[in-house]
DNA sequence: AGCTATTAATAAGC
DNA sequence: TGCTTATTAATAGCT
């Protein structure tokens, strides 16, 4: 649908086929939705860019409680009628699009730089591949480690900041 | 695109919502297959109709050997236009259902038991989940090392049975 | 990142 | 279930 009629085959020009890219990943990504939405069909569709950026679409994600985390609606109590996903997620302004689609984006980052545990494990063949593996499991150990530590420090401020407000709690209605 | 625009929500008639899905079913999978083929984009794509069935577009798998495989279908050379695939897809017997099932039961399980590195570290909240992540993480690194460990000794084996070889060779034109 | 001339998808209807 | 057609929607080539 365009000036002209284009054939089926790999766009060679690299630079076209980015920007033939750009143009029908949104086309698709929006095919899907209504899909999701007219005929309430679940749904994972994911792809890599030329580029090897993924993207994912996931009905199954909770969108309406992305929408509650990161924009500021609020939720009303739903009806019997369970397809509100839909018309809620319908009435989404623009705003709220580009930030669902960032979180998306952000998710697809991670998933990315995770994406080395999805391989079944058949699938590594090479010493390269293990000694890969375990360098990115131990960095992530890491990261949770210290993620582990951080949560108990919260934890520890948090039980002080707690047993200070108790005291006041208790001091000043004397006071 | 049709005699109306309609409105982004789910068609309430179900028979509607039948027809809407079969028509839009292929037009997904079409563009889906396009942007496959003009932009070689690596895909995942899977779905259910209102009915349960499972509907599924990967082009990783190499579809020709697919289809040659489950389907009765000469394949012949095969002219410029390939959309063949998709439609193909469709055509897809008990056979290739169960198939595609048990892959999927597969790749199910393999996600979830990798399903927690999915998890956004952001979204780890409590200490519970970062101790489980934490357990999981050590369980990975170690199976992953007693693979290296495997590959290590495959290794030695092979460049031993390969030393053996290479004397086989020498002494053989003697002999 | 926008703009249109075109082609393509599809909602109704048969 | 599948074909037809009036319309809307997607997008190829340009800027």
């Amino acid at each position: 649908m365009g000036r002209v009629k284009i054939q089926m085959r790999k766009i060679v020009d690299r630079q076209q086929r980015n920007i033939a890219f750009a143009k029908r990943k949104s086309g698709l990504l929006k095919k899907a939705y209504e899909l999701f939405v007219l005929c309430n069909v679940q749904m994972v569709l994911i792809f890599f860019s030329p580029s090897g950026k993924l993207f994912l679409f996931d009905t199954k994600t909770r969108m309406e409680e992305t929408i509650k985390k990161y924009v500021d609606v609020p939720i009303r109590p739903r009806p019997r009628e369970n397809f509100d996903d839909g018309i809620l997620l319908q009435t989404r302004s623009k705003e709220i699009e580009d930030e669902i689609f960032k979180c998306k984006a952000e998710l697809a980052k991670v998933e990315q730089q995770l994406g080395y545990f999805l391989k079944h494990p058949n699938q590594w063949g090479t010493r390269d591949d293990i000694e890969y593996q375990e360098k990115i499991l131990e960095e992530t150990l890491d990261k949770v480690r210290s993620r582990k530590k951080c949560l108990e420090a919260q934890n520890e401020a948090f039980d002080a900041s707690n047993c200070l407000l108790q005291t006041d709690v208790e001091i000043s209605p004397s006071g």
